[in-house]
DNA sequence: ACGCAGGTTCGAT
DNA sequence: ATCGAACCTGCG
């Protein structure tokens, strides 16, 4: 018994039913995109709130069904779809995963790990992300990216039906263009706290906007450990930074980002065994069962 | 309170 | 080539 005039208030909502190896939890807080929060007074099991692609989001879930609010079925085909990894059959690639290696580590960390969706981000946003996140923690990485895009960013309207669908956390603005945080210049940019970062994200702003960066070839280049060497000229990107845009902006899934946690993982379960261990043996999704190893190791125990 | 955080650079061997 | 320190800041 819904009455009209409460439907009437709902955001434009796309409901999808039926999806599986899908968990919004883990998908946003497993540390790949750090402009989602949890809305807490969510009348869903699960809700996410936030922006990419210059638009203002929820994504809820209850089991197998899925809602993104504020959404039209036009940009859920367009960009969400692929934004949350849902045109990806992630049996398959669990499967995939599995089939490369029985070491036990790897078996017990894909069932742990099982919802996950690697995101397909802007891959400008993510570079500049993945920088602020060097040496640092989420929630300040989080602090930082809403106060560059509050500081430079396209502001985005939020309809009146999005109240109840919105972290407190959520600001609404876009990500800031290459050429905004140009303006904003080291100096602007070490004032909104981002500490010795700020030389480097400048420096990423400057090849954005001069096109050094070659987004084209590295899009089309499947040569990943290329794709790496020419994000590495980016100041302050090193092979962690560049292989976490590659996975989280550019799709690459056998891009291989080795942090503190990958390393324990690598000592602790590819350390007996002849040969060094190496990201190749994962096979093309290396990339994803990096996200399952760092998910189990972080968050388990 | 004070070490530490999903790294990278820079200078010293 | 390889190895440590230093790096901004504010959260836990």
């Amino acid at each position: 018994m819904v009455c009209i005039e409460e439907n009437r208030k709902n955001a434009p909502c796309v409901t999808l039913g039926g999806i599986t190896d899908f968990d919004i939890g883990k998908i946003f807080d497993c540390g790949q995109c750090f402009r989602f929060d949890a809305v807490a007074d969510s009348s869903h099991e699960k809700e996410f709130s936030g922006v990419a692609f210059g638009r203002l989001i929820s994504v809820a879930q209850d089991g197998d069904t899925v809602y993104i609010y504020n959404s039209t079925e036009e940009d859920f085909e367009n960009i969400w779809k692929r934004f949350l990894g849902l045109d990806e059959d992630y049996g398959c690639i669990a499967e995939d995963i599995l089939s490369r290696s029985s070491n036990p580590a790897l078996r017990r960390a894909v069932e742990y790990g099982r919802g996950i969706r690697i995101m397909r981000q802007e891959p400008w946003e993510a570079i500049c992300s993945f920088i602020i996140s060097q040496n640092n923690n989420i929630p300040r990485i989080k602090k930082i990216i809403g106060a560059l895009s509050e500081r430079c960013g396209e502001p985005i309207s939020v309809p009146e039906e999005m109240r109840g669908h919105l972290s407190p956390l959520t600001v609404p603005f876009a990500f800031p263009t290459p050429r905004a945080l140009c303006e904003l210049g080291v100096d602007g940019l070490f004032e909104l706290r981002t500490g010795f970062r700020a030389k480097y994200i400048y420096d990423a702003a400057v090849r954005g906007v001069s096109g050094t960066l070659d987004y084209a070839f590295i899009e089309g280049c499947s040569d990943t450990s290329e794709c790496v060497r020419r994000l590495c000229e980016i100041k302050g990107v090193g092979p962690k930074v560049a292989s976490c845009a590659l996975l989280f902006g550019f799709g690459k899934y056998d891009a291989f980002p080795i942090d503190v946690w990958i390393k324990k993982v690598i000592n602790k379960y590819f350390s007996e065994g002849e040969g060094e261990f190496s990201p190749d043996l994962l096979g093309p999704y290396a990339g994803i069962a990096q996200q399952y190893f760092f998910y189990y190791e972080r968050y388990l125990a």
